[in-house]
DNA sequence: TTGCGTGCAAAGGTTTTGCATGGCA
DNA sequence: TGCCATGCAAAACCTTTGCACGCAA
């Protein structure tokens, strides 16, 4: 069912990169680390590897507005269905939360809605409280 | 503060297309179904228009994963905290959903996380039921 | 008449694909 | 040695920008 893999330097550095920062990265800021490194990549094995992992569910892809390009994370231990992340209209900043009251609305809509959420990719789009604050000024 | 503004015959035709399905749709799924009506307009026409209709909060733009393109839907009289989208990784169907138990996740996030939530933007993936029955069979 | 709106062309990004080469097992 | 992985180049997309022209007010 499934084809054999083999293990590269380039699978080693690229997952070296993303294990390393637990933040959400794109591509062109993994290329551009892994250019820190001395560890010249090029993009296509990058999306290529990326895109392997995630069908693993080694890594979590998200797809934002505002943002050029989606960003991967290392899906590492956090096996928690209490995850979910905040993205700052205001000044683009992204927050990752965790809170029970998600575990409860995962259920819900899975016993209510008929619908089973994967709680990696769970977005929300709005305002931190500074950006809140500042109004509607200078957007 | 604000610039006059025009009305114009393409406006009003962007605008009845996205009055008309209620459902989401791309820049060039609009673009389609203007050409297809004899009303001919450029795309960058198009996306200027949206813009500006996000920006008067008369439409809302959800960005994707699986998706080309962002995807627009008139915001039209639904003025209600409590919806949410829903998008099979399996099917890629959209499903548009509407419970109160969003109102008080929205309300628990702003309280305690200090985080304010655009509902507007509030995006789910997961896997419908049919998709969800079929296990990790295809795909 | 004024100046916003339009649309073409071109540029700027990200992501995908084809294909010859490289390298793991 | 077999075959997946790599990476370059090119293509395919979506989206934005510059600029001259059109048109609403």
């Amino acid at each position: 069912m499934e084809g054999k893999t083999y293990h590269t330097r380039q699978q080693a550095a690229i997952l070296g990169i993303i294990k390393g920062s637990g933040e959400y990265a794109t591509v062109s800021q993994i290329a551009a680390q892994l250019k820190e490194q001395g560890q010249q990549v090029g993009l296509t094995t990058i999306y290529r590897q990326l895109d392997k992992f995630e069908k693993e569910g080694m890594v979590h892809k998200v797809v934002l507005d505002g943002n050029h390009g989606a960003c991967y994370q290392y899906a590492g231990e956090q096996e928690e269905d209490s995850r979910f992340l905040l993205k700052c209209e205001g000044c683009g900043v992204m927050i990752p939360m965790d809170c029970s009251c998600m575990t409860e609305l995962y259920r819900h809509v899975r016993q209510e809605h008929r619908f089973c959420i994967n709680p990696h990719k769970t977005m929300f789009y709005g305002k931190c409280q500074r950006c809140a604050g500042k109004g509607e000024a200078l957007l």
